[in-house]
RNA sequence: GGCGCAUUCGUCUAGGGGCCUAGGACGCCGCCCUCUCACGGCGGUAGCACGGGUUCGAAUCCCGUAUGCGCUACCA
């Protein structure tokens, strides 16, 4: 059997971290078994549909690097991808649904539902109330049609029984059909629900595995019965843990960065997202975690998928990013830190001394996004920081450190970083300070921070006359 | 309330009866390296939710409790 699975978002907004790993095991589960990876856009409900959304996750994914087969994009033989254009398609299956007495027109209005619900809540059947109109005789109907009642669908759920599901990732799970209630397949416009448009499209899709969240784990049944009722098999579940914020609850927006294009806008690079998520619930060996797209494609299986939630750890996120930039070669360094620079809009993406920098910031940036804090005071004039510009005032030796360094920088030839740094050296020797106390007041000068890349290299890269400018105006701003 | 899922260091996890004196990673702490910050190296901190069983033996199997989460929509 040839897999094929898929990954069916609703357009409502960002492509969130949980949806990501999501789209990830499917397609990594897709990829291991040679199947093809399906993206269907579950737009049933048009009152919820965020303008621009299904572009937006199209592209996440792209950058991702995750490329489905057959998408509303690339379209494929089971198509349209789109659900809002399979119409036709859910009125067929409700018609033969209706026809052959699994499903069943309700007239019930929102506020008998809802009272009888209120009602029902606390007795041994809760689900009653879905089924109040199951069995309406012809006189009845006729009436409610001549009141101009709209009418939903419903499934006719069995009231005996239960269904077991067979999950890949939690094993066996039991569901009583009684507690189930009737569906609603259809609302009054004859638009479908996700109840009913979901399995149909994953029948009529040939879907074999059902890679999803737990939140849907509870209509598992319903789905499974629905299928079974319109003759197609059920295809095998796996249903995937949340993904928590610190505080247990799923992640939102409230715990910051949760959307894939947070992350790419600070600057981290997608095979740390896709490393880090893959090991947010799955794990090879428990004990290796930098892993590349290819061996998590060769390693990954659903047998491996942790059923508890995870909670989603940011601070390991930035860690892998950093590990996977200072991995880089200096050509993709550069090109990922043009890349990133670009896309937010700084003056210094186009920068040509770029790569003369990559050397001074790979192995100290967690993400790109911190680049302009650390270097941007090299590639163009920027007022110091108030904090560090205080300090300086406030050492004692900044006055002679810095007179020493320009009297030992100005004549230096070459100006670059390895005479630069005897040149410095020879200043503490001289003054008798120690590096760490002579350097600061130059670090702070040259800089304008007293964090900042290799002092060497910095000053090397300014060249002997915008350093010398720095350190006269830094020597100015000091008395003594 | 009902139904369902889950429960190993702060976090992600390894573990599927004896290999566990519970392993790895992030974080945190200390030391080393060092011009700041990082990187790197070394070391340390910290966990099987609780209670019953089953067994010669349980983190591992069973039951119960607690807690968390999900569902209980004409959302998905």
């Amino acid at each position: 059997m040839t897999v094929r699975v898929r990954f069916a978002p609703s357009p409502t907004g960002y492509l969130h971290v949980g949806g990501v790993r999501t789209a990830l095991y499917n397609w990594l589960f897709a990829r291991h078994h040679g199947g093809t990876a399906v993206l269907r856009i579950e737009d049933t409900d048009t009152e919820r549909e965020a303008e621009g959304a299904v572009d937006q996750i199209q592209r996440s994914l792209d950058w991702l690097g995750l490329e489905f087969d057959e998408s509303p994009r690339t379209g494929g033989a089971h198509g349209p991808y789109l659900q809002s254009e399979r119409a036709e398609r859910y009125a067929a299956a409700v018609a033969r649904l209706v026809d052959e007495g699994h499903a069943y027109r309700c007239f019930q209005t929102a506020e008998e539902l809802e009272a009888a619900r209120a009602r029902a809540r606390h007795t041994d059947d809760p689900a009653a109330p879905t089924r109040l109109h199951r069995d309406l005789t012809q006189e009845q109907i006729a009436r409610f049609e001549s009141e101009g009642r709209p009418a939903v669908i419903r499934f006719r759920t069995p009231l005996e029984g239960e269904t077991v599901i067979e999950d890949d990732v939690r094993g066996r799970i039991a569901f009583e059909h009684r507690l189930l209630g009737d569906t609603v397949l259809m609302r009054p416009g004859g638009r479908p629900t996700y109840q009913l448009a979901n399995p149909l499209d994953d029948m009529a899709m040939e879907i074999t595995h059902v890679i999803r969240g737990e939140d849907l784990l509870p209509s598992t049944p319903r789905q499974k019965l629905l299928v079974e009722a319109l003759g197609g098999t059920f295809p095998t579940t796996a249903h995937l843990s949340m993904i928590l914020g610190t505080d247990k609850k799923r992640l939102s927006k409230r715990h910051g960065a949760a959307s894939v294009e947070e992350f790419r806008a600070q600057g981290y690079v997608p095979e740390a997202l896709v490393n880090f998520l893959a090991l947010c619930g799955w794990s090879w060996d428990g004990e290796t975690e930098i892993m590349s797209l290819e061996e998590l494609i060769e390693r990954f299986t659903l047998e491996r998928v942790n059923p508890a939630p995870a909670v989603f750890d940011h601070q390991k996120l930035a860690w892998m990013n950093g590990a996977y930039l200072r991995a880089l070669d200096a050509d993709a360094y550069a090109a990922g830190l043009r890349r990133h620079l670009a896309e937010d809009g700084s003056p210094l993406a186009d920068d040509p001394r770029l790569p003369a920098l990559v050397p001074m910031v790979q192995e100290k940036l967690g993400a790109f996004g911190e680049f302009d804090a650390l270097v941007g005071s090299l590639l163009e004039e920027r007022a110091p920081e108030p904090d560090a510009w205080a300090k300086l005032a406030g050492d004692d030796n900044a006055a002679r450190v810095l007179d020493a360094a320009i009297a030992a920088l100005e004549p230096l030839e070459p100006f670059d970083a390895e005479q630069v740094e005897a040149a410095l050296r020879g200043v503490c020797e001289q003054l008798e300070l120690k590096p760490r106390q002579a350097f600061g007041p130059i670090r702070i000068a040259i800089a304008g921070s007293t964090v900042a890349a290799g002092l060497y290299e910095s000053i090397a890269f300014l060249g002997r006359d915008a350093a010398l400018v720095r350190l006269r105006h830094a020597r100015s701003a000091v008395t003594g």
